[in-house]
DNA sequence: CCATAGCATTAGGCCGGCCTAAATCAGAGA
DNA sequence: TCTCTGATTTAGGCCGGCCTAATGCTATGG
């Protein structure tokens, strides 16, 4: 139970960030699950989150889970903004593609100083969202909702826009890059096939036939660009 | 004796640096030096001047002192540009001034990765000199000579181009640049009192007194610039 | 030529962060 | 209710990197 922060580790910092993905809206992380994310074993996190529980960061109720408390929470944003932040300005200032982006940052994220970050947001225009639409925390935590759906789900005949993509797998990445499906970018559904079929839509003039699966992970949203 | 390269840690990085610091043309750095220059404990940098040794990074003759191999050499070279184009980078692009930008580079240069060091130097435009004037190391380790002299050496009546400026004093930076004496500012230099004492020099319209030791730190050479 | 000062090294310990092996718990199904 | 399985935790160990205390070397100057 340490009230004020002595600066977190590398290592502090990468749990956080996971169980901050593991554990939405007050749920809780399993350790086995904060082993896989971050490849490390089951024991392992166990000790770690002794230390982290130790410290104030987060809860731990034995065999049952791990769930951040709200320093812990915060930290956990303090990082989200940093990466989303560096990803974004790597890709507009120094060539990085959406696909390549994230393990750059995934390093620099623990070597920027506060200072840095926000000069990177200035340059930016603070931005509210990473290359890839993942909406970007403010420095005081708060995160920006947006709201979107998977083109999965839209309506035949509907214009929407492309939000926010699914951001793991550099292959898919590419793809749709490719196909000029990225945020920003206005759709429209033209066609659906039945039974979890893929969809086909157009953007810019093109026409894409696009697996279920792919649209799944694609989130859209009202067109309102303006 | 490790003939290829598993990633350095950052500790190591350090040492290296360090000791490429204190060695300069095949001399050797003393222990107590490099531990002076690190802050850390003498026994410390025993034991990872051993370790280092094993790796084939440095040379140790027990009681005498350290010096790096080749490797060792091109390792802290790598660690230098590193750090030197970041400083440029930051200075340039984000708004960081040439006194604060030291720590910044000092915790980046571990982190980035060489993909992103050459894209800085690109958008830089390969720069062979830091803010401050020091030669930025090529990537194949080869390092730009410049010829230059202390100002306090610098005749009376001539004019000279400051081309570097000791870093390691902020305070002593943000006074320089006060007085817009910054590398590729040119400078002539009016009068030089007796036994030692302080220079007075004109730039840019404007005439200043330096005191010696400040004299000794700014290294001028021949005007060039076309 | 020897004493001593000062630097260097060895000895031994601590902490962060990881591991494997062994023990323990909890929940599902018989 | 009991058992078994899978997840979790505890036990114990290793390595990197630091420390202090104790020991060892070397070179200088008396």
């Amino acid at each position: 139970m340490n009230a004020t922060a002595d600066p977190l580790t590398r290592s502090v910092e990468d749990y956080l960030k996971a169980i901050y993905r593991l554990s939405p809206e007050g749920r809780f992380a399993s350790t086995r699950d904060i082993a896989h994310l971050l490849e490390l074993s089951a024991p392992s996190v166990s000790g770690m989150v002794k230390r982290l529980s130790e410290l104030g960061l987060l809860e731990h109720i034995p065999y049952k889970g791990v769930q951040l408390t709200e320093p812990g929470r915060l930290a956990a944003l303090r990082m989200v903004r940093r990466h989303r932040l560096i990803e974004a300005y790597l890709v507009r200032f120094l060539g990085y593609g959406w696909d390549t982006v994230h393990p750059e940052a995934e390093r620099l994220e623990h070597a920027v100083s506060d200072t840095l970050v926000e000069r990177m947001a200035a340059a930016l225009g603070h931005p509210v969202a990473d290359p890839h639409g993942d909406p970007i925390p403010a420095a005081d935590g708060s995160l920006p909702e947006l709201a979107c759906s998977p083109l999965a789900d839209v309506p035949v005949g509907e214009t929407v826009e492309i939000r926010r993509v699914d951001e793991s797998e550099p292959e898919r990445l590419r793809y749709l890059a490719a196909l000029g499906l990225v945020p920003g970018v206005v759709v429209t559904l033209l066609d659906r096939h039945p039974f979890g079929g893929p969809v086909t839509v157009e953007a810019a003039g093109d026409r894409h036939i696009i697996g279920a699966e792919l649209a799944q992970v694609v989130l859209v949203g009202e067109r309102e660009t303006q």
